[in-house]
RNA sequence: GCCAUCGUAGCUCAGUCGGUAGAGUGGCUGAUUCGUAAUCAGCAGGUCGGGGGUUCAAUUCCCCCCGGUGGCUCCA
């Protein structure tokens, strides 16, 4: 929801402009992007808006402000728990406390007083003091210390936040009482190591969620128990669509004949839209002399994540944790004219990481992986052009495929304060050569002179960068830009998708190269005859088959668009005295290339029915006397109701949805 | 890799305070001939993840491995 703006003159109270009608519901003021408390004074005259709990800002206030109600009734019940930092996600919080091990057993009671807490209704109350104070004030917490040391300056002040016994250091904002917090709940538990080091001790990391009523909530926690259900595992094995060896390959994931048929549909599909985008199909070996991943630089940087061996003739191989380098190479096998480019090659590109073993899960984070790949070696020209062709790819493909329109947009760009941490290039200013480096790895000299007098040339990132915001806004497509997000290599759009279930995935990403190309030397010959780099677009939009597939099935709960369900339909005879028509019935559809299997056992009708469901057949066929006499057909959709079809108007509609990658059934 | 937790029949799970295991479901056989979420009966399935130790005896207790799951870290 939107936020209310209300103007307020300098040194007034955001608290005193607050509607008497919205004084429950307003918990925080915000002005020029700053957030400050309803009792902060306004640093100027100016529009102040007021957020509402129920808006974006005001959720993430209240899930921060339930860290620290937490924090108080943990420390109210465990006196030598030392609360160390929180932080707010989507829906959720957590806080990381140094303490003895506990169990989600022991929620009720923490609750409980979280509870009593918010019932007595505490005053949040913001001080500013000296950082001396505020030391003195956290001198048994060592963690908190931490954190005010590098927070704040000798000689500066900063707030804290006082609820009751409970202190914070914290910048806030903050609900105005613990009172607002109306609707809490912790989930779980987990370890985690303080600053995120695997060297430093253990802590208790506890999360939860709030919400600004019970029903909102509860609205939650539905959902949440929703994603549980629908764990693509779970529908994984129920289809019958795909299974792991634990022993004989871990982290591999194995297609059967149905998850098979899934991953092949995407697949095609994928060809299509490639193919209509000028994107040529390629195909490359998944094993390749290690001393191409010593040119690419995977093996500098990710040699113990690769699967390396050596054969008895002392050669060393790899398995390809990349399609890269596949592509360069057959990129390579010609001298490219400007008039050539842009080249792209597009491959289903299975890969092999060597996920550490706690790193894996599923089909979501697997060893053995296949990426919908693509790599275009275009001009410096050609990005904008490119970028605007992917974006247009990106929506057509989730709109079909999952029938969704809510995506989002991310521009990863460099951080151009640290300038040693990306691939730039630099200018000689004693020579006059002009070369790419990586400050941070490499030496800052001349490749030329040895002179180290060097300037930083920008105009490579800038032009590319300014490409992709310029396809972004062409196609006037909401983006959010994020500094210092860029790899150092270039700079990326990353796209995100929403679920069923109202989780945002990660999926697409448009990825700028300009190492690789310096790496493999590559070129085209120009206008002029002279030699130019191209840049590389790394792209995929799936991400991976496999990720892909376990978000499909938990998007539709296994309940497949007809065109990627494995069994399109399943024939039952009403008794075995009408076996000939439904073995009729099922040849005449398996003729028109649809997906039908019959059953023909003795069990009852019900029974059938039962036992096929956790299959997800897209529509049960029953037949008997009556559609025996009339020629017809009675038909079961994936929401249980039934109609009477004539045979040849059933598959001629069924045909078409699949033709037409229909999400909808045909009723 | 780290912390926690788990590994018993194709699947879901029970059980053994140490005496080599059970249910439901699925599978097979037979009866039933059935109108949209389980008709009945019988039978066959397990060296209880792997290795070692303690013990007269280990699936159970101990140790080590291998895997799974939830997090942490990582994700080119």
């Amino acid at each position: 929801m939107d936020n209310i703006t209300i103007k307020i003159k300098k040194g007034g109270k955001f608290n005193d402009i607050v509607p008497e009608k919205l004084k429950d519901r307003i918990i925080a003021a915000k002005m020029n992007d700053k957030l400050y408390d309803l009792f902060d004074t306004a640093p100027e005259n100016n529009d102040a808006e007021l957020i509402d709990i129920h808006s974006g800002d005001g959720e993430k206030i209240l899930l921060h402000s339930a860290a620290h109600l937490l924090a108080n009734a943990i420390t109210d019940i465990h006196k030598d728990a030392l609360p160390n930092t929180s932080n707010e996600g989507e829906d959720t919080f957590y806080y990381d406390f140094k303490m003895d091990p506990i169990s989600i057993e022991d929620f009720p009671l923490i609750e409980k007083r979280m509870e009593e807490i918010v019932k007595s209704n505490v005053k949040i109350e913001k001080s500013i003091l000296n950082k001396s104070e505020i030391l003195e004030i956290f001198k048994n917490n060592k963690y908190k210390i931490d954190k005010i040391n590098t927070n704040v300056n000798d000689n500066d002040k900063s707030s804290i936040y006082r609820q009751g016994n409970y202190i914070e250091f914290c910048k806030g904002p903050h609900v105005p009482s613990t009172g607002y917090i109306m609707a809490f709940k912790l989930l779980s538990i987990s370890s985690t190591n303080y600053e995120g080091d695997i060297n430093k001790e253990k802590m208790i990391r506890i999360y939860g969620t709030a919400f600004p009523d019970k029903k909102a909530l509860n609205a939650f926690l539905i959902r949440r128990e929703e994603a549980i259900k629908r764990d693509h595992r779970k529908i994984g094995t129920e289809m019958d669509l795909f299974m792991f060896d634990n022993e004989r390959a871990p982290g591999m994931p194995f297609y059967t004949p149905n998850g098979a048929i899934i991953r092949n549909e995407l697949i095609n599909y994928m060809k299509e839209i490639n193919k209509s985008h000028g994107w040529e199909e390629v195909w490359t070996a998944h094993v390749f002399k290690d001393i191409i991943w010593k040119q690419s630089g995977h093996y500098g940087k990710y040699k113990n994540d690769m699967f390396l061996f050596q054969l008895q003739n002392g050669d060393n191989y790899g398995l390809k944790p990349m399609n890269c380098p596949g592509h360069i190479t057959i990129f390579q096998r010609n001298v490219y004219s400007y008039r050539d480019m842009p080249v792209k090659y597009s491959e289903p590109g299975t890969v092999y990481r060597y996920e550490k073993s706690g790193e894996m899960g599923g089909l979501t984070r697997p060893r053995g992986f296949t990426i919908d790949d693509g790599h275009g070696f275009v001009r410096p020209d050609q990005v904008l052009e490119e970028t605007v062709s992917l974006l247009k790819m990106v929506p057509e493909i989730f709109k079909t495929v999952l029938g969704t329109d809510e995506i989002s947009y991310d521009l990863s760009i460099m951080d151009k304060n640290n300038p040693e941490n990306y691939l730039v290039s630099y200018i000689c200013n004693n020579c006059n050569a002009k070369f790419e480096m990586r400050a941070a790895v490499d030496e800052l000299k001349c490749y030329n002179c040895g002179s180290s007098d060097l300037r930083v040339d920008f105009s490579m990132w800038d032009n590319a960068t300014d490409n992709l915001r310029e396809a972004l806004k062409n196609l006037n497509l909401k983006y959010t830009e994020y500094p210092g997000e860029a790899a150092f290599y270039g700079p990326k759009i990353d796209i995100h998708i929403k679920d069923a279930l109202g989780r945002s995935w990660q999926l697409s990403t448009i990825q700028l190269d300009f190492f690789m190309p310096v790496n493999f030397d590559l070129y085209y010959i120009d206008r002029d005859d002279k030699r130019v780099r191209p840049i590389i677009i790394h792209r995929a939009i799936y991400g991976s088959y496999e990720r892909f597939i376990a978000i499909l099935l938990e998007h539709f709960n296994g309940k497949l668009p007809l065109w990627l369900s494995p069994l399109q339909t399943y024939v039952i005879p009403v008794s075995e005295n009408y076996n000939d028509y439904a073995v009729k019935i099922n040849e005449l559809l398996n003729k028109n290339n649809l997906r039908s299997r019959i059953d023909l056992s003795g069990e009852t009708i019900s029974k059938k029915i039962k036992l096929i469901r956790k299959m997800r057949p897209s529509y049960i066929i029953v037949v008997g006397e009556r559609e025996k006499n009339s020629n017809t057909l009675s038909v079961r959709n994936r929401k249980d109701k039934t109609k009477e079809f004539e045979i040849e108007e059933f598959i001629s509609n069924i045909k078409n949805e699949i033709e037409n990658h229909k999400i909808d059934q045909i009723f």
